[in-house]
RNA sequence: GCCCGGAUGGCGGAAUCGGUAGACGCGGAGGCCUCAAAAGCCUUUGCCGGCAACGGCGUGCGGGUUCGAGUCCCGCUCCGGGCACCA
């Protein structure tokens, strides 16, 4: 499109321009109040999608408000570098993932130049530079130093055709591996853990002080999954340990008010129990049930309930009873696969009455059912089942007559006094598996000695890093597992023969603390100077894509309350993001724009064709920030009406100026207050992230601008100087290049327009002079009047009841009420 | 299944506290400029009826509260997202 000023050559020189003159770089100790502005740190991809433009460029907007505001503001950039496709590149063309990666970061930080989006780039980080990889390495051993990190066994997914473990990622929905095509099964390995569990009131409970989209807080309270109730045992009859005691099913509940209607018990397949309470006579059966839960995948079983598979082919008998503590009766003991072995204790009571699994499980085993809370009126009529709402306890002994809440605190009380069981609360949030099979990752830096068994490697040794000489083979095992140079070595111990770890660690841990190495990434004896991150953290705005919604910002939160509690962040606040801002995604045909999905448009042509400001204005105006948008035919247009937009405001402040000097006329009044308005109103549309009205409000005011320009008598200078200043700030952040030209014209020698205070504005002045008073007759608006905006009560009724519209309307009739509410609006009411 | 969002002109969206529905932009129509085109500028543009003044209708659907509802309440429909046997 045609433009009136060379939008790449202004682009360029202010580019430039910021990086040389390092204007965006901020010292730990500088004295203006300290801001915090971060973007998510991106997976190095290649060249930004549009996606990363919109991240950016609401990102930088931040940044130069801010700045503008008097704050200095920690505006750093780095990459998630690690990661599973510069490995699959790998297998593919045999580029070592280094190299792969660094080439991509390259295309990915070119295009954040292009796109004017500015940062402290002394401050970048990667994660796989061999400084951050040692602090990682650090801080692993510290939290298995402390016990925050732990090796378990753990079912993982495991494929026989490539022996190796796969990420649920790479499970196919039928169960089958996606490269090899073999069914996956499940396998017990041992694997690296972070006790985030020990942290889940804590992450539960911060959430609340947090300014966070609602919706995101949820996400993270259901993921922990706190539940409240009781543990208690279930003692088995017919059997005695060997220390003579019975042996005993401990169950969880969190309705312990339902005891007296438990009619069975039911235990995990994977239950420890499973093979000494199953009687002779049940045994193949259980064992079948046991062999086919072993081997189905967390998929099949979700698709076994989808596709109606009963409960009687997905739960036997063992033989054995139990019995009800409650009232000693006996129950009978089943093991089926709808109770899992990793949550609670992997053994329920049964109780159809109050859950619909029972329910359902105890009409296909011709269970009994025995209410223990009466249903309100009707619901056996609606068709019955089980009710899990409250009402009075029946059938329950010493709780009948209480409500549920009641009836609950009491059985609890009951199961500690009586020494069955006790208060239990558990959680959905399980400890966070770090151990990857994979090259391209962090190590862990441990070392497997025959003597001496786990040992961490010392300090002094530290970063473990992988080899450069190794082979990517498409078998989907890690090459650090088969690289005898790296995995043969001597135990730091005894000096013994060895085998390193050949684990990598899961990505969320290099982005579990990145932030604060952004602090302080110049230190070299330790990971961050905690003085330099109390002094930034918290990150006074977080934004990025809400996929990372759950995983990345939990792990984060953990993270830096672990850090904190290892002495590694003294002083650091506990919360490490105060806002986070979820920006809603791009779709094209209904999904989300993306490589992988092949239907990504590319920013670089817009650079060209209309230029970074005008895809900055277009990402700012087309929709709310938050809330997805779909690039549709329509998208290009809209992109090039805000280039034109551009092309308005530069021929509207590059003519010549006005000379009108002298007594300002009435309309020259009408422009000044139009400008407070307008700085007021984009300011407040700025602090609510409310940029496409902000954008829309410039736009208006460029409307106004050009209007009074081409009027007969001509504009004002002092008016129209005042004006076209704060236009040219009030936009500084949205589209910096043309801003910074423009205001460098008008203003030579003077300081740039983002070096420059946001522009007050004059509150008396931003006040309207006159105000629409709307006068509707039952509610219909008859009539609109100009009235002074400080219009009392008594004149506006008045106003509206001689206004000839509303006598009209009322034809004789008097009014039975008039609602006044001045200075907007008078009801008249017939 | 449960939990969260959302639905407004031909299109993206605005309406911040229950008080003028449709700001701003895209697209469309008409005009100016031009030999012509591009660019630019001006007018107009929710729907229906009417030459017009004007009148009626209108924020996914059905009810309700209110002087007044896009906004609040109840019951649905559809779309998007999250979790998914969590006892």
């Amino acid at each position: 499109m045609a433009q009136p000023y060379d939008v790449t050559a202004v682009e360029e020189k202010w580019q430039r321009r910021w990086r040389e003159e390092g204007t965006y770089e901020v010292e730990n100790d500088d004295p203006r109040p300290p801001y915090y502005a971060l973007c998510m740190y991106p997976y190095p991809s290649g060249p930004a999608h549009q996606g990363h433009i919109r991240n950016y460029t609401f990102g930088d907007l931040v940044v130069r408000y801010r700045t503008m505001h008097g704050y200095a503001v920690l505006s750093p950039f780095g990459f998630d570098s690690f990661g599973l496709p510069a490995e699959n590149a790998a297998i593919r063309t045999g580029t070592h993932p280094r190299v792969f990666t660094e080439a991509r970061m390259a295309e990915l930080k070119a295009s954040l130049i292009r796109l004017g989006a500015v940062y402290d780039w002394r401050r970048e980080i990667t994660s796989h530079d061999p400084v951050y990889i040692r602090w990682n390495q650090v801080m692993f051993l510290r939290f298995l130093e402390a016990g925050l990190a732990y090796r378990a066994k753990a079912p993982v997914n495991w494929c026989p055709g490539c022996q190796t473990v796969l990420a649920n990622e790479q499970v196919l929905a039928d169960g089958t591996c996606e490269r090899s095509g073999d069914l996956v099964t499940k396998r017990d390995l041992e694997q690296w853990f972070l006790r985030i569990t020990s942290y889940a009131d804590e992450l539960l409970d911060g959430l609340d002080g947090l300014e966070w989209p609602d919706r995101v807080k949820v996400m993270q309270r259901n993921w922990i999954g706190r539940s409240e109730g009781a543990e208690f045992d279930l003692p088995v009859l017919g059997h005695t340990a060997t220390d003579g005691s019975p042996p005993a099913v401990r169950v969880f509940t969190t309705r312990p008010d339902t005891s007296f209607g438990m009619t069975f018990a039911v235990m995990a397949p994977e239950h420890p129990l499973v093979d000494v309470l199953t009687t002779p006579e049940h045994r193949e059966a259980v064992d079948e049930l046991r062999q086919r839960a072993a081997v189905a995948t967390e998929r099949e079983r979700t698709a076994a309930v989808e596709e109606g598979v009963g409960y009687d082919k997905r739960g036997v008998f063992t033989g054995t009873s139990v019995t009800n503590p409650f009232n000693g009766e006996p129950v009978p003991l089943y093991i089926a696969d709808y109770v899992l072995m990793a949550y609670g204790t992997g053994a329920i009571i049964g109780v159809p009455a109050e859950d619909e699994r029972d329910f359902a499980f105890a009409a296909v085993h011709q269970l009994p059912v025995i209410r223990t809370t009466r249903p309100p009126e009707g619901f056996e009529e609606a068709g019955g089942g089980a009710y899990r709402g409250d009402g009075e306890k029946i059938n329950s002994g010493f709780l009948n007559g209480l409500d549920v809440p009641t009836a609950k605190e009491r059985a609890i009380e009951w199961l500690e006094t009586e020494g069955f069981g006790q208060r239990k609360v558990n959680y959905r949030l399980r400890d966070w598996l770090v151990s990857r099979q994979r090259f391209w990752g962090c190590p862990i830096p441990i070392v497997y000695c025959e003597n001496d068994g786990i040992v961490p490697v010392p300090l002094d040794q530290l970063p473990v890093l992988a080899p450069d000489d190794v082979e990517f083979r498409p078998n989907g095992q890690s090459p650090l597992s088969f690289h005898e140079g790296f995995v043969n070595t001597t135990c730091p111990r005894c000096g013994g023969p060895a085998r390193r770890e050949s684990d990598t660690m899961d990505t969320f841990v290099d982005s579990s603390w990145y932030f604060l190495r952004f602090c302080d990434p110049f230190s070299t004896d330790v990971p961050f100077d905690p003085r330099a991150a109390a002094h930034w953290m918290p990150v006074d705005n977080y934004i990025g894509g809400i996929e990372h919604a759950i995983l990345h910002l939990l792990y984060a939160r953990f993270f830096t309350r672990a850090l904190i509690d290892l002495g590694l962040a003294t002083g650091v606040g506990r919360e490490p993001f105060k806002r986070y801002f979820a920006q809603g995604l791009i779709r094209m045909d209904g999904s989300k724009m993306s490589k992988s999905r092949g239907n990504l448009i590319t920013p670089s042509a817009y650079f060209e064709r209309v230029g970074a400001d005008a895809l900055r204005l277009f990402h700012l105006f087309v929709g709310p920030p938050d809330e997805n948008f779909d690039w549709t035919d329509q998208t290009d247009e809209i992109i090039e009406g805000c280039g034109r937009f551009l092309s308005r405001l530069w021929r509207l402040l590059d003519a010549d100026a006005p000379t009108r000097r002298g007594k300002p006329t009435e309309r020259d009044g009408a422009v000044r207050r139009a400008t407070h308005r307008f700085i007021q109103a984009v300011g407040s549309d700025l602090e609510r992230w409310s940029f496409n009205t902000a954008v829309a409000r410039c736009m208006e005011f460029v409307n106004l601008l050009t209007r009074d320009a081409a009027s007969d008598d001509g504009p004002h200078a002092g008016v129209t100087r005042e004006a076209h200043d704060a236009l040219l700030l009030v936009l500084a952040p949205m589209v910096p290049h043309i801003t910074a030209e423009l205001w460098e014209r008008a203003h030579p020698g003077e300081p740039a327009v983002h070096a420059q205070a946001w522009p007050p504005f004059d509150p008396e002045l931003a006040k309207e002079e006159s105000v629409t008073l709307v006068v509707q007759v039952n509610g219909k608006v008859r009539d609109r009047i100009e009235v002074d905006p400080a219009i009392d009560a008594e004149a506006a009724e008045r106003l509206a009841l001689a206004a000839p519209k509303v006598l009209d309307a009322l034809a004789g009739r008097p009014p039975s009420r008039v609602i006044v509410r001045p200075p907007n609006l008078v009801n008249v009411v017939a």
